[in-house]
DNA sequence: CCGTGCTGTGCAATCGATCCCACGGAGTAC
DNA sequence: GTACTCCGTGGGATCGATTGCACAGCACGG
């Protein structure tokens, strides 16, 4: 502690201290190729006594590889996203990849300018839940030989693979859940029809309906931002109807909150007087009384299998080998899974 | 799109292309010196017309900062977290850092592994939510000249500033609103005592009381673990008290969310049996029936202070000066803020 | 005894920027 | 005309690691 400045030590001094050369140092260090034992040990007992860490800056700019993993995100509050991401962090942190981390809020030009920062600092893949308003800044990357793996989201003409959620058939799931309990009149509250998630859950909403001989109603029937108050908002608007639903799908937890409150506010009843089912699961919804019944979207296998797409992409271009797509983009879907709790039941008795 | 390949275009190719030195180039794009006008568009022509971008690894490596600041922190799920982080990784980007997101779960091991992973990437500021075990290897990346920022918790020992929350004040506001509305018997859910916002929090619990000559009672006071089972089942308890509470303060809202579930479980009507503020704001808290009490940390400041407070010391570092502590470290203590809502009012007659 | 191959090590080029230093020329003062 | 100051520019060292190439020493087969 009587000077250990701010200047770091270097390789070099490693070595002098170790009477070897840079190169065999180095060596010892990143284990590459063969050293003797006596010299394994003199350069790793010089490098432990100097306090030698090894400056990735340096070592980066030579190997090109910068070990970091650009994560472009709409927002962190959404459930999904804030589970996925600590997935991912992990994941690619076991294998020694960190995550830059860049929260767009939905913004095309932050995403776009984030996309920029992070070909700058020479990431060695990109993990993008897209606006979908930055494609060819995508293709830019992605043609600079940095593998992409779309999430959530597969905008049009993105390169890349992706991992998505199964949201088409968890909402089926869900539906076929609630028609089996003998429910007619079901209410949808989604997410905006120009988001994959919004549009997919709405078509598994849907077709399950066909497939039993009935139609969405247009009346009971919701689309919008996955917001509190539009939760809300949504469930007065279904329940004004003349005809009121017994079962009600709600397509993400916030909605679900604000619909949750409209109801207690309404004195509508969970399940007896209205079935609920949720399409994304959240920490509290196991204890929530009654406990809700929810599509898990799988937010922790999406993390797990987005990082192992990007990694196994990194390793399968060994050196910088053939920029172009190898082929199309693979797509890997994710399964859903209904967890069934104790907020849907058979409709009750008309009153 | 005909040979684009994954070759960056260099400084060397722009300034070859705009018939200039590589020297002359490199000052017009960092825009550090004076150039004439004529040469500086040569430049920046060439620059476009080749799709240049600067490597930031290898300037990074020369001017010895990586524009990265490390994030510690002990999980994302906490909604004061990553509200935070959003914050912090915004006020950073608009000044040029980058946040490389590291989430620890609060164990120790990983902290320690990811404060080495850091210092290797050589980052130019820590922002750390930790979890005291490891002040040691903190005191390393400080003595190492990388300014700390310790935020929500400063372990014993720990180098660098500190922003906090004003846990005990805000706790000390909530119980001084329930007494001004008549209550006297309190119930406390808190946090672990072993961490800063359990024990402060608590403290401002304790502190309300004796103002008021009351004391807070074992059997109406839960402290564990932020979750919500444990808020669940410290909400059975205090309410299994032969004299029930007719007030309740809840310390963060994973546990409010598990009070809730079980309190209307109980069949407990809030606020007419019981009033119920919580020290932590939630999006939907506004949106709930009743929306509900809080005090409001004031979790976006903290990310606001602590993004300031890391780009202050990393300004007043202009070239690797002194390393050692500037005198103590700072501490900055963001104020609370009580928000009334709808789930506290006066205590009503026992029934 | 000599050629061959393997092992362990060192030398020096290299990655792509930044920036100190020097230099030529124009402008100004005396 | 000489000396001096700017200004714009180029040359080249430098940051700290990695890595291709060369070479010394040793073992072994013929």
């Amino acid at each position: 502690m009587i000077g250990g400045g701010p200047v770091a030590v270097t390789l070099d001094q490693v070595a002098e201290a170790a009477g070897v050369s840079k190169s065999t140092a180095s060596r010892v260090l990143s284990g590459s190729s063969r050293v003797s034992d006596r010299t394994k040990r003199a350069v790793q007992s010089a490098a432990e006594r100097l306090g030698y860490r090894p400056n990735r800056i340096a070592s980066g700019l030579r190997t090109r590889r910068s070990n970091l993993i650009g994560l472009v995100i709409t927002n962190l509050v959404n459930a999904s996203f804030h589970t996925i991401t600590g997935v991912l962090q992990q994941r690619l942190d076991e294998c020694g990849y960190q995550v830059l981390l860049c929260v767009t809020d939905s913004d095309p030009v932050r995403e776009r300018r984030y996309l920029d920062m992070l070909l700058d600092h020479r990431v060695d893949g990109l993990i993008i839940v897209g606006t979908g308003e930055n494609t060819a800044t995508v293709q830019q990357v992605s043609a600079a030989g940095i593998p992409v793996v779309n999430l959530m989201r597969t905008p049009d003409g993105t390169p890349g693979d992706s991992v998505m959620a199964g949201d088409r058939d968890g909402a089926e799931l869900a539906v076929q859940h609630l028609l089996g309990l003998g429910h007619r009149r079901i209410a949808f509250i989604g997410g905006p029809p120009g988001v994959d998630s919004g549009r997919d859950r709405y078509a598994g909403f849907a077709a399950a309906l066909t497939a039993a001989g009935l139609e969405p109603e247009p009346d009971l029937c919701a689309r919008g931002p996955y917001t509190v108050p539009f939760g809300a908002e949504a469930v007065m608007r279904v329940m004004a109807a003349d005809d009121r639903p017994t079962a009600l799908y709600s397509a993400n937890h916030e909605a679900t909150f604000g619909a949750l409150g409209a109801l207690v506010q309404l004195g509508v009843r969970v399940p007896e007087q209205l079935s609920l089912v949720c399409h994304e699961e959240a920490p509290w919804f196991p204890y929530w009384h009654p406990p809700i019944t929810v599509v898990d979207n799988g937010a922790r296998d999406l993390g797990e299998l987005a990082a192992e797409q990007i990694l196994r992409r990194i390793d399968s271009r060994p050196d910088h080998g053939e920029p172009g797509p190898e082929g199309v983009g693979r797509l890997i879907r994710v399964g859903s899974r209904l967890v069934v709790r104790s907020s849907t039941m058979p409709p009750g008795r008309p009153g």
